[in-house]
DNA sequence: GTCTATATGGGGATAGAC
DNA sequence: GTCTATCCCCATATAGAC
């Protein structure tokens, strides 16, 4: 049921998906939804909170060992950023189709303004998120605080789209980047971001002290 | 009345949003829709391309004057960026909320699946996006053409993301960088962008040069 | 041409049978 | 507990009055 939720609310959003639906193609029945959730929100809630509490743990746990292996130093830029993005990418080839469809659901949620979905990424994602921006934040001093979140915003933005595109590399690039290149993707997503971070900071054209 | 589904559609999307809402926020009658556009998907067609269109020319026109510039060179790394960015962050911050609606439509169509917009940006948004793609690659023909790829995905990500949540940038940095601040994230955007098809091919955890 | 009134269908939620 | 049948509301679209 969850799974069929997942799917559906993947492809269409919130609205775009009826209850009909998804019980259809759960081979459920309709009240069943109303049952076990409440009603749609919460249903749409459980969908979400299903992946994004392990994965979240999950990562937070891998930031732990690894700044566990550094003792008081933090870990090299390049190993944060994997921690940040493989799960992701892991999750979106795990087998099934859900863990794709809750990485289009996240993209989407990132970027929706007054989505239902907002609060939940609030309580849910943005901590987590901030917890590696200060991680990163210790391996790129030599930025103001202002320029160092501004990139963070840019490695956060090219991160989730990549993602949500990602089903249509080989398409959008008629067969020279492939949809199923994890390793390609993840790996060059790390160098950049690394890169991101460890370029000079430009000339200002205003306000930095 | 294009003003007033413009603004609720980006708040909402497509399913979100009844023409009950649009016509009485346009002070309008609910037959209006139907009368002077087909029907819904027709309108959300309308909204978004009346915005698209000129972007794009406009986007292009500067393209092809820049290109005269420089005769037979393309255009600096610099300059080619700034246009692709800047007329959306003008957009953004046009008078009216208007400019605003359209760019979070933008944003979230492009990581949108099978959204009803999914043709739309097919045919009027990834051209446009594929003829400064070939420009840049001219700036960086030390890239093989995957890695070229994977890294101009990366920067329409930082894009479109950045301009999709510019406006909590304060709240969601605590002040650090603000809402308003269009110059800042530009310049920093299109800085990003440069070094981001600067940067060498292989993994170096080196600095840039 | 514009708007009122309505047709027609589908939505979420639930009462009550089993 | 599970499912059927139904309630009631709101959606889009349109026919026809002015």
């Amino acid at each position: 049921m969850l799974d069929a939720a997942e799917r559906l609310f993947a492809a269409r959003g919130f609205h775009g998906v009826s209850l009909r639906e998804i019980t259809g193609s759960a081979q459920a029945n309709l009240a069943a939804v109303n049952y076990h959730f409440d009603d749609k929100e919460t249903l749409y809630r459980e969908v979400i909170l299903r992946r994004i509490r392990p994965l979240n743990r999950h990562r937070l746990t891998l930031l732990d060992e690894a700044c566990a292996l550094t003792d008081a130093l933090p870990p090299p830029l390049e190993k944060i950023i994997r921690i940040l993005a493989q799960p992701l990418f892991d999750l979106h080839r795990s087998p099934g189709a859900g863990g794709r469809a809750f990485v289009q659901i996240l993209a989407r949620a990132l970027t929706d303004p007054h989505a239902i979905t907002h609060p939940i990424f609030t309580e849910e994602y943005t901590p987590a998120l901030t917890r590696f921006g200060q991680l990163i934040r210790r391996q790129a001093p030599q930025l103001s605080p202002e320029e160092f979140l501004w990139r963070f915003s840019f490695m956060v933005g090219a991160l989730h789209h990549t993602l949500a595109t990602l089903h249509q590399m080989t398409i959008l690039t008629r067969g020279i980047c492939r949809n199923d290149d994890y390793d390609g993707a993840l790996t060059r997503f790390i160098a950049h971001s690394v890169a991101t971070f460890q370029t000079p900071p430009a000339f200002t054209s205003g306000s930095i002290t």
